[in-house]
DNA sequence: TCCGCAGTTGCAAAGATTCGCAAGAGGCGC
DNA sequence: GCGCCTCTTGCGAATCTTTGCAACTGCGGA
């Protein structure tokens, strides 16, 4: 599949070794699309050739996301996905923290908050796939 | 100290119950002030009478969040830390994800972050205290 | 094409966090 | 004040994630 190519190539231009496992990490990745855990990744590449240990997949996923190849959603806890970042467009989430419902967060509105960020402090906030946790409009008349 | 039953009335207040555990815990956040891991946290309650377990500690920071006393916050990986929030003036850090310096956000920005979350999509983003990933301003002149 | 170095990998072990279960304790009603 | 029911705790085990170290490999230069 082209994935393979892509990934290397994506790899190569962030200045990382195309090795045999991360091609592989990174091309099912991006092949699969959506989130993934670290454990859904590992099944993902085991069933090829041979086994790529969990410990690389973590590895892998670290170096990719300081490329920013990759991004890492911390939905919830107990809940780490990640998601292939170098075609998709980004985009946003916001989770209800009492019935677990998510919705979607126009990226204008996200990229006036990383505007009103950057003129109040100077940073410039990564915001490639941000997460916000909050209540829905349903459980906010339901309970207090 | 007064902690303990400032702690044991925010509890009562919540709706839980109001164990020697759970006072103890919250007193000790409350009364430290600031960011604390788990383990620190597990310190500060070792030193008095009979010790609480590990877990105990987790799962009583898992309560105290649900309740809103508490806020969790991952400043980057490998470093969860709790704050007592009851007392607290919401505020929000910035840290930069290439030389680990933080800045603090003014509070009014975040609500005017809020209000655009909420218009957008209807959910009332819990924003008791946010983090933000980003890079400052100077390490985004030294590096593209 | 071959060589050498620095970046990577696999393995096993450590660390962090959560879970299951039986024993214990808080708080409401009597 | 006493009893009971439900919520909590402690302990140990399970899970998830990171780390240390020695062996291996990609890739730029000869």
């Amino acid at each position: 599949m082209s994935c393979e190519n892509e990934a290397r190539q994506s790899l190569r231009k962030a200045g990382r070794r195309a090795t045999s496992p991360r091609t592989r990490i990174a091309a099912a990745l991006r092949h699969a699309g959506g989130h993934h855990s670290a454990a859904e990744i590992h099944q993902l590449v085991q069933g090829e050739r041979d086994g790529i240990s969990l410990s690389t997949v973590y590895r892998t996923l670290e170096t990719l996301e300081d490329a920013r190849l990759v991004a890492r959603a911390d939905v919830g806890r107990r809940c780490t996905e990640f998601q292939w970042l170098d075609t998709a467009q980004p985009h946003h989430h916001i989770v209800c923290e009492r019935c677990g419902g998510e919705g979607d967060l126009d990226p204008a509105v996200v990229v006036r908050i990383a505007e009103q960020i950057r003129e109040a402090t100077g940073f410039e906030p990564n915001m490639d796939h941000s997460i916000f946790g909050g209540r829905c409009a349903s459980c906010r008349e339901g309970q207090p």
